[in-house]
Order: structure tokens, then sequence, then C-alpha cells
DNA sequence: CTATTTGCAAATAATTTGCAGTGCG
DNA sequence: CGCACTGCAAATTATTTGCAAATAG
């Protein structure tokens, strides 16, 4: 699934200035990596970056495009699906229920509420398959964070 | 933080049986590790889980918290914290944005919503810290799967 | 008893890092 | 031309697996 031109030459542009601004050479490597994900509404992982990459250039390592997302990743220029996980987490709450997620320390915590529970699906979402579950991801700072950052 | 003991014991009640009726041996550390992720509300992972039960009996090995909990899983008495993830995925859209997430071949599309957007934040999620952002995480099985399993 | 399960150690897979040569600004 | 960047290979980290000994039912 490709991105239409017009928004991926936007989103390229965006990056060059970032990158200007930020200080930080443009490479060869940098543009080409990050115009793949650009492009791409698959929301690959490096492994698939990579070889997309490497048909047009075959001298890129994979090591420069980990680190070339991750500098991406950095200057906000490229998100992550989900937070960035170290290790799998394990639940053991099986009723319906949502997160909250410290995105600081990476604190994370259930509550249930049948208000979020029913939210309306969106046709937008109905048109990509059979809908079966809704989860809320709620984004923040922890209390405790906030106390030890003042 | 510890999960209150009827809810634990019924959780350890509810393990028993399930793993009775699957025909699986309920041995100690079986037992002892998952009552370890039933009595927390923090999401350990294998690692954390493992220091934990240690405590209590020495002997177990991590490989085996490995195999018990992904044992507890394929059985549905624990889930994980978000979509099992093999590696970490990019994203280069920047705007807000929500998440179709097969669970059968992991495909991932954005959609945009803003009733998504400005869904209320419950105070149960309010009482855990300063809220900053919403996402809406929407599983099901995608139209190539639904079509490929018919 | 005997098939499962465990503990150990070694294998994988994703990702990171040290280092010497290369190229952007 | 200098220092950030790259490619290579080796290191790390999370997780899995093969195998002989231990144990639940």
């Amino acid at each position: 699934m490709t991105v239409e031109n017009s928004e991926l030459e936007r989103r390229v542009e965006h990056f060059k200035s970032v990158v200007k601004d930020a200080g930080i050479k443009l490479t060869h490597q940098r543009l080409e990596i990050f115009r793949e994900v650009a492009s791409s509404e698959d929301h690959p992982d490096a492994e698939t970056v990579f070889n997309a990459v490497r048909t047009r250039m075959p001298t890129v390592s994979l090591d420069t495009v980990y680190r070339a997302l991750r500098l991406l990743n950095d200057l906000g220029l490229v998100g992550t699906l989900g937070p960035r996980q170290e290790a799998v987490r394990f639940d053991a709450n099986l009723t319906h229920h949502h997160h909250f997620i410290c995105v600081r320390c990476g604190l994370a915590r259930d509550f249930e509420s049948t208000a979020l529970d029913n939210i309306p699906i969106t046709d937008a979402a109905k048109q990509f398959g059979r809908v079966e579950t809704t989860h809320v991801d709620i984004r923040g700072i922890c209390k405790q964070c906030l106390e030890t950052s003042r």
C-alpha cells in the first residue's frame, strides 16, 4: 500500500528541513530510508525497510537502517506502532479493559470503562475487515514521574 | 500494586480448572508463575516474574518461566500488553490517528477519526497522572484473512 | 509407571556498539 | 579538510530449543 505522491513529497521536504535544522548530515542512505518508511502504509520493521532500500542501494547495511530509524524516531520524524517495548509484558486481567501508559517510565495500569468499551466504530475502521475488540490506550505521565520531575 | 485476595483466589481457581480441563499437568512452578502474574497489577515481563518467583522457589529457571507464560497465554489465562510484536514497526504518519490491527496476520492500518480523537477521558484514567494522548486500537480480522479462511 | 515437564546450556532473532575507512558540509 | 556517518563484525538482550533427569497423575 502506497502513500500518494503529494503527501510523500511533503513528508520528504519536512524531513529535509528538520534534519538541516538539527545540524545533522543529510546522507543518501538516510534519505532513502526515510523515503521508504514515508511512502509505505504498511508499518514496516527495520528488516523490511532494509530489504526495500537495498534493491535501490545494494551497499546499505542493516545497522545503518537501525541507526537511521532510531535517529528519525528521536527527531520525531517517525513514530512506532505501539509504545516501544523492551520485553513482552503479561496481564491476568481478562475482563475488557483499557490501559494508561506512562510514556516516561513505562508504568501500565488497567482501568475499566463501559463507556470506552462501547465507543462507536467508525466506517473508516470497518472498511479494513471484521472488528473484534476495541482498546483505548491513554498515554501520559504518571503521578510518580510528575513528582520526581518537580 | 497488588490484586485483592478474593480476586486472586478466583483467578487461581479458574487457572486450575482450565489447566485440568486441558489435560495439562499442574506443576508447582506453573502455579507459582501464574499466581505471580495474577497477583500483580504491574504487567510484569518474564524476567520480573522470574525474579519474584525465585525468592520463594530458588530452583526455578528462567526458561520455565518463559514456557509457562507462553502456555498461559495460549490457554487464554493471561494476555499481553499490546499485540505481540516480533519487531518494532515504524510509522511516518504524524497526524493524530488510530490503528486497525489484524490479529491473524499482523496487518496494521492507520485511520483518522476526530470522534475518536476526542473521546471523553474517564476519571478512572485521570487518577493515574496527566493524560497526553488517546489512541484507539481496533483489533479484528482483515479482509484478506477473512477471504483466505473461507 | 510413563508421558510431561523441568533445568541446564547452547541456539536464535532483533538490535546495539566499537572501530577504521569514507563522504557531507 | 574535519568530524559525523557508514559498513563490517562482534556484543547484547529477549526468547526459544534440544536433551537427560525429575515428577505429576
